[in-house]
Parts: C-alpha cells; sequence; structure tokens
DNA sequence: TTGAAAGCGCTAACAT
DNA sequence: ATGTTAGCGCTTTCAA
C-alpha cells in the first residue's frame, strides 16, 4: 500500500522524458533499445501500472460494460452473466454488474454510471426502464449512450435487443401438457406488470383457444418467479373446486415451489399433475422429478448482448436490431 | 450519444468560471443564489453530468471495491454478492464483480484493476490467491492494495478475512448424523486442494474420531461442489460394500445431486440414507425431502467482508482481523 | 529518435 | 462571493 509511482517517477529514474516512458509503453519500436530496456529496468523496479483513469482520460477507449439484472441470485441471470464476462474478456472489454432487485431507484443509480462515462454501454434486463431513457426509448429517440436490450422485456422503439419469443415458447409449453391428455391446464404466471409474464401467458390462452380447451380465471394464479411465490400459488391452485391436471410455470423456480406443494399433498408427478417449467435452469434436471421445461438459452443471449454492444461501440450498423434466439422444449419427467 | 457537455460548456452558457460550476456540484452554499440558479439551469438545458474519470484523478476517493468470486451461479455467492451490493450502496461505494471460475489466470486478469486503480480494494473469496500477492500474503509483508479475504479459504499470515469455522461446523455435520444412530458414514467433499474442502473433511474425521466410529477409504468421495459430482459422487457411494447409511455433503450442490442419485435407487431418506448439506442455500428448503443442512451465512459474511474494506480505507487500525461468523444446524427432513 | 508542452475534465488553493 | 491558476497522470502533437 505505499505510494503509487507515477510515470514521473519512471522517467527520472531512467533519464528520460515523460514522453520516451510513454511510447516504450504503446510503441515500443520507436525508442531506442538501449533506452527502451533502461524504461522497462525503471518499471519493473518500482512495479509501475499506469494509472487508468488518467489513460482514460486522456485518451478515451470504449471498454466498460454495464450490465444490469434484476436479481443476481436468479441463475438465470448467473448464467447470462457467466457468458457475459466470458466472451467480454475476450473481447477485451471490462464488465460492470449492478442489481436492481426491481427496484427503479436502484436500476437509476446505476445508470448513473454511464452519464458520469465510468461505463461506456448499458446491457439491461428486466423490465425497468431508467428514469433517463424512458422518453427517448418509447419515442425511438436517439439515446444518451449505447444501449442493448437483453431478455426483451421493455417496448422500446428501435433499440438493439436481443430476446426469445415468449409467446410462442409458453404456447409451446401448454400444448406438450395438451398432447399429453390433459384438460384442466392451469398457469402459475410472472408478475403482472412485466411483459416477459404478460406474453407467456398469452402463449398459455392461445394453445388453451386452439385447443378448444376451458379457461377459467382461478386456474391462473400470479406469482412473482420465486420458489416460495411457487409454492403458494401451487397450494393455492390445488384448492380449486374443479383441480387442474396440468399445470405450466413461468419460470423453473416457481416450479420447484409448485413440485414441493404437490408432493405435500401426496400427489404425483406427473400422473396426478403434470407440470412444466421455464428456463431450464441448473437445478431442473435435478428437480423430483425432473423437470420438463422450456429451455431458454441463457449464455447464447448473453453472447448475443456482448456482441451488438461491440458493433455500436465499432460505429457499425446493426443489420439486425433485434435478434430472437431459439427456445427449446426439453422433456423429462415431470410432464 | 451526443457530444458530452463539459464544466467549460456549463460556465460559458451561464457566464461564470469553470470553479463557480465545480462549487455549485459540491458546495452550493457558497455561490450565490442568483449564479447558482444560473448554472443550475446550464446545467439542466445541457443535461451535465460531471465526468466521473476526471473527478476522480484530481480528486481520489475511495470507492470502488473489486469482488472476486470463484462462480457467479454458485447460490452462496450469489446471495454474499448480493448483501456485499446492498451494503456497498448504502456506504456509497461502487463494487466490480468478477468471476474467476477457479483459473489463476482469469483471477490475475482482474487483480490488474486493482494495480492500474479502477478499483481501490479487493474482496476476495474463494482459494485462490493472485499471483502478485503470493509471496506477500504469505510472508505477512505489507500489500500492495487493500484487501479483505471471504470465505477463509487461502492461508494469509495477518490479513483481515471473514470466515466461518469449517472443521467445527463439519463436526456438527456430522454429530447430528451420528446423534440420529448411524453408524456407517461417507463424506462427499469438497475438492481436494482447497482448504475449505480440506477443513470440514478434518471435522468429519474429528467427529468419527470422537464417536470411535469406523472410518474407510472408499466412504470418502471427491467432488467439485456441483451438483452433478455430487450425482456421481453418491452413484459411487452406492456401490460400496459396505453401503454407507448417512452422508455428510460439503455443499448443498452436491447434496442435492446426491439425493437424486438416492431418489433414482429407490431408497428412502432419511430411513435408508440420512443425508446433510453445507450452506443452506435457497434450494435447500425445496429439495426432496428438504434438505439438513449447515447453514453458512452468506449474507453475513459479505457484509463483515465490505465494513472491514470500508474501515481499511479509512485507515483505522482493525481491531479484529480475523472474524469468525456463526454456523448453524438447520434441521429439515433429510437428516 | 527524443523532449517540451499542451491538453483530457475536473478540483482546490490562492487571490481578489 | 468569485475568478485565476496550478495541477491529478497520462498521451500526443510539434519541434528539435
Amino acid at each position: 500500500m505505499s505510494d503509487t509511482p507515477t510515470i514521473h517517477d519512471i522517467a527520472k529514474y531512467a533519464g528520460v522524458s515523460l514522453a520516451t516512458v510513454s511510447r516504450v509503453l504503446r510503441e515500443p519500436e520507436k525508442v531506442a533499445p538501449v533506452r527502451r530496456s533502461k524504461v522497462r529496468e525503471a518499471i519493473a523496479h518500482f512495479n509501475y501500472v499506469p494509472n487508468a483513469m488518467a489513460q482514460q482520460l486522456r485518451q478515451p477507449r470504449f471498454r466498460t460494460i454495464l450490465v444490469i439484472i434484476p436479481d443476481i441470485s436468479n441463475l438465470f441471470f448467473a448464467e447470462a452473466l457467466k457468458n457475459i464476462e466470458n466472451v467480454a474478456h475476450q473481447l477485451g472489454c471490462r464488465i460492470l454488474i449492478g442489481e436492481t432487485q426491481r427496484k427503479q431507484e436502484r436500476l437509476d443509480h446505476y445508470v448513473e454510471l454511464l452519464t458520469s462515462r465510468v461505463a461506456d454501454g448499458l446491457i439491461l434486463f428486466g423490465s425497468l426502464l431508467p428514469g433517463v431513457l424512458r422518453d427517448s426509448v418509447e419515442a425511438g429517440l436517439p439515446l444518451p449512450f449505447p444501449l442493448v436490450l437483453a431478455e426483451g422485456s421493455v417496448h422500446a422503439a428501435n433499440c438493439p435487443r436481443v430476446k426469445i419469443d415468449n409467446v410462442q415458447s409458453g404456447e409451446m409449453a401448454v400444448r406438450h401438457l395438451i398432447a399429453s391428455g390433459r384438460k384442466r391446464i392451469a398457469m402459475i404466471s410472472g408478475p403482472r406488470p412485466y411483459t416477459v409474464s404478460m406474453e407467456r401467458l398469452e402463449g398459455y390462452r392461445r394453445a388453451l383457444d386452439g385447443a378448444g380447451l376451458e379457461q377459467r380465471g382461478d386456474w391462473v394464479v400470479e406469482g412473482n418467479f420465486s420458489m416460495e411465490s411457487g409454492y403458494e400459488a401451487m397450494a393455492q391452485l390445488l384448492t380449486c373446486p374443479e383441480r387442474p391436471d396440468g399445470i405450466f410455470c413461468a419460470s423453473d423456480e416457481m416450479a420447484i415451489g409448485a413440485q414441493a406443494a404437490i408432493r405435500e399433498k401426496g400427489l404425483r408427478m406427473p400422473d396426478d399433475i403434470a407440470l412444466i417449467g421455464f428456463d431450464d435452469m441448473r437445478f431442473a434436471a435435478y428437480a423430483s422429478p425432473p423437470l420438463t421445461t422450456i429451455r431458454q438459452p441463457a449464455a447464447q443471449m448473453g453472447e448475443a448482448a456482448v456482441r451488438m454492444m461491440q458493433a455500436i461501440f465499432r460505429g457499425e450498423t446493426i443489420e439486425q436490431p433485434t435478434i430472437i434466439l431459439d427456445h427449446e422444449l426439453v422433456i423429462r419427467e415431470s410432464a
């Protein structure tokens, strides 16, 4: 924790000018070998590393991407994040992570990192929109900083985004339930204000309409994507006069909560109740019974988002401003 | 994405000097109301936000903490991280997160953020030690930057750290198994090189010794903390000529994998095999059967680490350089 | 090939 | 109460 050496120290020690030290650092071939090694020696001696702030100030390079997610302990985001880190690493840029806990205030706080130029671009997961962006995004106005929307929940005019087709995948899930002969199909949906929730619910409705199956108000109960809420929603569903024989959960977490409620009642899956989740997170295969689910490609989503951001940084025109990734039905044993 | 205004633009627009603008920003009461509002108007007009790099360069405040964890999709770390974010927020400092995936190379890459002063301090989870620190930490030499060790796995002389007592908690887990009458107790341990793994294993040994119970080489199998490895380790344990009737898993993830293997064999928990995990992560309560486990206070650990870092920043002398947090036995249904 | 000097955007003495 | 000025640590013309 001793005092940090600056370029001056190096210059003095090596008996050269600041400019020479700087050159050794970034275009060493332009410095005579003798001095070059003198400088290198000094650098080694002081254990010198240039101050990144100062470098950045003088010669701004795009480099830091802020990634905002609603909840860091949600495995879907964790998985996406992981790949974002990986790809960003390769591409030589830095990742900053912010967790909003779905609070507007925290989101806005993080977004200050962009306006104050600590970060150069934003990859935004979740359904909240930063206050500063509210007007511009909706109206399709130019944005104050590079932005990529991920998981596709915010309604934004022409902003680059990467998502899956939530209504189609919701429909696919419910169709699978229908194909196995279920007639009384319920849904544990995501929280109401979020578009992902609404889209998956829409998929559920379409599948039911398509098959001419009954739809009842008390067969749709709203959770908040957590296991706890899944458990409670399922408990409630189990009290319905017409007990459902198939359940579509808008997230695997909720499905795992629901499974616990079903097991507690001594009911069997899929015999008594078939259950399908959404995400295919790491735990799905180890659930009891192993969870049938719709796979959302978290890793790919992360990668695509970073690549889009890079393209924006480079000033390339984005040929495909919204990328829709493939979802996939993963059949295990719960349905 | 238009050109960013600087303090000059504001000054010119408001017809005042740079200094006045700067003052309005940080000590507004020292500026006459008329000009103050003129400046504020200009700020609003340009939508001006000071460049954080430049601020930081001029007036360095300790503010950014780098948190390095092995695996972001491991819920234990996710949980700790969450609280770190929260506390740091309150304390007005920024968090950068780095994931090493247990690779020395990635760790060292992240540590450059410290030497180049993008970050001001490091909270290090996991058992890897950055290359730059190897000598100094072991020898107890002064460190090149503020460091707090969390989860207590690295052997470091007198570096501030926060951990739990892994051997005692391992012992507690196994004692619980013994108390329920188990005689043939196996362990699915963490990976060998890590001290946390070794300490929990030591706890297992002590408990067995204390009770005079048999210890067999094939009753200890090594996993890597993942569900997959837990599943495989359990499958292996199930082939032992003397089948264990109690299992201590060094992580809940491995325990959940092990549960799947046990269920597949049609064995019942805890009747045929009692199982105890470690961590008490979010999924433990929803496992089948709900997992008995040792609770590791992830959130507290995060909070304590941040507070220690703050103390170092402030130059306070740390009265208690190593904080040992309490673990706790959480009895559910698997043992 | 090298060095002097002018900034990058901001803050804080020091004057006034 | 306000403005002038000298940096923070670095990069990059521009001369030499």
